[in-house]
RNA sequence: GAGCCAGUAGCUCAGCCGGUAGAGCAUCGGACUUUUAAUCCGGUGGCCGAGGGUUCGAACCCCUCCUGGCUCACCA
């Protein structure tokens, strides 16, 4: 506490006293609750207030003083615990005159022991009738006012504990993304997938184009990336005879930042044998559909001020078709590659003029297209130039077999029917590597998993912070992780 | 990485055309035994993000930097 105010140095001071005048206990640790604000409520909250004043239990609670309204002899708190809030009468009577001396020296986001019995009050409140309580930990700096509550983002997100205090919707949204993510194993669990763990740590950073972090093992004197994707150590699974598997954990991605993008995010990837990209089109939109109902209790969301039905089934589109009926853009436009190059540099897009139509085609839909599509929408038929990992469609080998998920104008998912033929995913590595995207290393052992075998597969990625920030109606990734990456600086 | 916007008391915010810093809440003292943003009376509290410049004089104008937000780019 370098920067000692004179706020944080008065209640010091007045612990201090407490301690040396009062008798209070340093930073105890025996007080025990035998009941939860949440329980508290359910147990009472529908009783009169006579009927109350029969209830002789006793009991013990805990938590956070958020509010102290005092008056000569008697008092009311709103206090906090991890289940809710719940107001507390003291009364200088019932308490005696030095404990409720000592009350009155509390402050507010001190953590108290309380106990006593429920009582109505004038107004109607359920609250606990304080028989004695007792300072647990003292709190040396003031909250936030009570009625703006926390605005300052950049406070938000260095201090989160004390946002998670004093904001009850930002408290909500991290139950609900713990739920979701709950909800989501379950869902994984029940479909016969099991749960595995593959390297952060990696020597080759495959299964994506992105930039990686790159770290240092000392005693192998190593060097090794932070993982950009789990997918390729998932499919060695799928050749050692696991069918069914799954990760949820985080990938890191040396990027930029923005609202949609935090340098650490948190990704479910799964890998089903015996299935193709088809299938896990209506695996996903029954998944996320059914987890809304879960958590939500509706499929029919509000994003941003807009209304979105994840009802199924969803619609599907080809990667052409979308980019001509959402986009606009001209048919003839996204078969010819002149044509589509000239229509690229007149609306100003990144092209160089030697990409080729596929590379073209997916700019053409992410500059005109992507976020239209509200959806949720499936679009499929990806240019193979542009899918390394995917599998080839049998009629059209210039496109795969694959699709991503769109929602509020988001992908949320990348899915396909996966490579399996070595020979292929040698030859799309070398292609990789020569237009210098990707690894610049051949991940030779994941070829060599491929020359033994792995069953016809399909595998898919959902972004897991992107679908909270969905099924929350959250604006910002910083608003569904907990400590968001910032730059070093000075807390307040 | 680029552009735009913001940073004033613990918190939320005012502060006009450059004239020496304000409110509410919190805090401290006093009154008050059923309040709900309790009320009433009185007080304390500021490196105006940091550094430089212009000026008789800067929270305000100019420059640099720091931090954050939004948009764009890379990416999911």
């Amino acid at each position: 506490m370098e920067d000692i105010n004179r706020l944080v140095k008065q209640r010091i001071e007045k612990y201090d006293a407490m301690k040396t005048e009062m008798g209070v206990a340093h930073f105890p640790n025996t007080y025990r609750k035998d009941t939860d604000v949440s329980a508290f409520t359910e147990l009472y909250q529908a009783h009169g207030h006579d009927e109350l004043l029969e209830v002789k239990t006793l009991h013990h609670m805990t938590g956070r003083i958020m509010a102290m309204r005092s008056f000569g002899k008697a008092a009311f708190i709103h206090f906090q615990d991890a289940t809710g809030t719940l107001q507390a009468f003291f009364e200088k009577a019932k308490l005696g005159d030095e404990p409720y001396s000592l009350f009155k020296k509390l402050d507010i986001g001190d953590i108290i022991g309380l106990w006593g019995t429920p009582i109505k009050t004038r107004t109607g409140e359920l609250s606990v009738y304080v028989q004695g309580f007792e300072l647990l930990t003292k709190s040396f700096r003031p909250l936030p006012e009570k009625w703006h509550g926390l605005k300052d983002v950049d406070t938000r997100y260095r201090q989160r504990y004390v946002d998670l205090m004093v904001t009850p919707e930002v408290k909500q949204t991290f139950l609900l993304r713990t739920r979701i993510i709950s909800r989501l194993r379950a869902y994984m669990d029940s479909h016969g997938f099991i749960e595995v763990e593959t390297p952060m740590m990696q020597p080759i950073a495959g299964g994506a184009t992105a930039k990686p972090f790159l770290t240092h093992h000392n005693a192998l004197d190593m060097d090794l990336y932070l993982r950009i994707a789990p997918e390729l150590y998932l499919k060695r699974l799928l050749v050692g005879g696991f069918e069914r598997v799954y990760e949820i954990n985080r990938n890191f991605r040396n990027e930029g930042l923005s609202t949609r993008h935090n340098p650490e995010f948190t990704m479910m990837e799964f890998y089903r044998a015996y299935a193709d990209y088809t299938d896990l089109m209506r695996f996903t939109e029954d998944m996320v559909s059914s987890i809304a109902r879960d958590v939500l209790g509706t499929e029919v969301i509000t994003y941003q001020g807009t209304t979105i039905d994840l009802s199924t089934p969803w619609k599907r589109y080809t990667l052409k078709d979308a980019t001509v009926e959402v986009g606009g853009v001209p048919r003839e436009i996204m078969e010819n590659r002149d044509k589509a190059v000239a229509f690229c540099k007149e609306r100003g897009f990144d092209v160089t003029g030697s990409e080729t139509l596929g590379e073209l085609q997916l700019v053409l839909f992410e500059q005109t297209t992507e976020d239209k599509l509200t959806g949720p929408v499936f679009v499929t038929s990806y240019p193979t130039e542009v899918s390394p990992l995917s599998r080839k469609n049998n009629e059209d080998p210039s496109i795969v077999d694959r699709f991503e998920l769109f929602i509020a104008g988001r992908e949320i998912a990348n899915a396909f029917s996966e490579l399996n033929d070595p020979f292929d995913q040698r030859e799309r590595f070398a292609g990789q590597l020569e237009k210098k995207e990707g690894p610049s290393e051949m991940d030779e052992d994941y070829i060599r998993a491929l020359e033994y075998g792995m069953p016809p597969a399909a595998g898919e990625g959902i972004g897991i912070d992107r679908l909270i920030m969905l099924l929350t109606d959250s604006p910002s990734i910083r608003d569904v992780i907990l400590f968001p990456l910032l730059r070093k600086g000075e807390v307040s």
